[in-house]
DNA sequence: TAGATTTTGGAGTGTATATTCCAAAAAAAC
DNA sequence: GTTTTTTTGGAATATACACTCCAAAATCTA
């Protein structure tokens, strides 16, 4: 049999099935930012990734375990470019750059779709706990990286010590996530604007002299 | 016949009708506050308002128009307590009042549920139209609202002339959204918290002397 | 009070959608 | 090369859910 408890039996993935598995992940994930969890339909995801209902749940038990996939997958891409960003922030150049990638990525999409992690987290928290949880720790990695990034700025002596980087990383993801539901909801990146620069300038007042 | 043009016969409703139709759209609001549009099923509402699937659909054409009644519903409840704190911003006590009372809302409510009118607004933007406009709407009556507070505040001498009002009450609207959605993906009100605060703390940057 | 209108009950309908099942093709293991 | 395991196709199922329908009760109107 398997190994003790309750732990299902892990199948081995071959590589083919590894490809598929992940092509359903894309899918499911791109349809589920553009209309959300519960309109998208496991047919749905299907037609986009080309596979059959038996491959489906061949790889995941239920509609609930592609959707945790599917946070995890958002979790490293957000946090993934965004890190590159906010690992080196040496000056306010640097902070003004994070700032400029945010901003371009929601004209380019004309201010549609609002922040990946943002909108499953506004959808799931209250009705699913599995991916409140899983949520919950993408945001605090986030906010950690954002963390680091001011304390980097600190130690290099651009932020003077009455800077609190932990409170300010914190606003500041706070007002990423409302910038951005707002300019999605206007499809007006002013809001996304207003809202980070806005949160930089309160940090400038730290600027060390 | 009707008065020219498609305009649907508006049928009067009688005393009882007024009340049941009321009736159904706060259970409406409730249901889908706590669980979103997409999960809350007609029959629930029914079970919550007490009626019937005909009275149902004798008082709405369908789904969509109860959750457009829904969105009118939260805005005026949501618009009508923060403008009393807002009218009057005669001083940054007054400001931190409005700040309590968001706080202290989302304390008693276990920091569940975030904001009333975010969670319908990501919801629905991307797949509902009618709401999307409706929900702008919403967001610029709350942030005019917001803009006439800090205004007040410029008027009556508490604020100094580099103060820009309009860009602070977007971005301080922005912050409460996204505090509200950290708050309750971590059931924590930390993030609403600071968030206000840092921001208002910027503000008192433009403290007049 | 009679007639018209509004409100309500509740069963019925049709479709969308998550999930299951059986068996075959493909790939891996030995 | 044979056996075992993984991957795939596609039809079938079962249920949840938005919406319809008809007739009766209640309430208005004149």
């Amino acid at each position: 049999m398997n190994n003790s408890l309750n732990i299902p039996k892990k199948q081995k993935l071959t590589k083919k099935g590894q490809e598929t598995r992940s092509r359903i992940i894309v899918a499911a994930a791109e349809l589920m930012y553009e209309q959300g969890v519960a309109r998208t339909t496991i047919e749905d995801v299907q037609n986009k990734a080309k596979i059959s209902a038996s491959q489906m749940y061949h790889y995941f038990k239920e509609k609930k375990e592609l959707v945790l996939e599917v946070i995890s997958y958002q979790t490293s891409r957000v946090i993934g470019t965004h890190t590159r960003y906010l690992s080196n922030l040496d000056s306010f150049e640097a902070l003004y750059a994070w700032r400029d990638f945010i901003v371009n990525i929601q004209i380019k999409r004309n201010c549609e779709g609002g922040c990946p992690l943002g909108s499953l987290a506004s959808e799931l928290v209250e009705i699913n706990s599995d991916a409140q949880q899983e949520i919950m720790s993408s945001f605090f990695e986030w906010e950690d990286s954002i963390k680091k990034g001011l304390r980097y700025m600190l130690n290099h002596g651009e932020l003077n010590s009455d800077a609190d980087p932990d409170k300010l990383a914190l606003a500041l993801l706070a007002a990423l996530q409302g910038g951005l539901l707002l300019t999605q909801v206007r499809r007006d990146p002013t809001p996304i604007i207003v809202a980070l620069d806005t949160m930089i300038e309160h940090i400038i007042s730290f600027k060390k002299v």
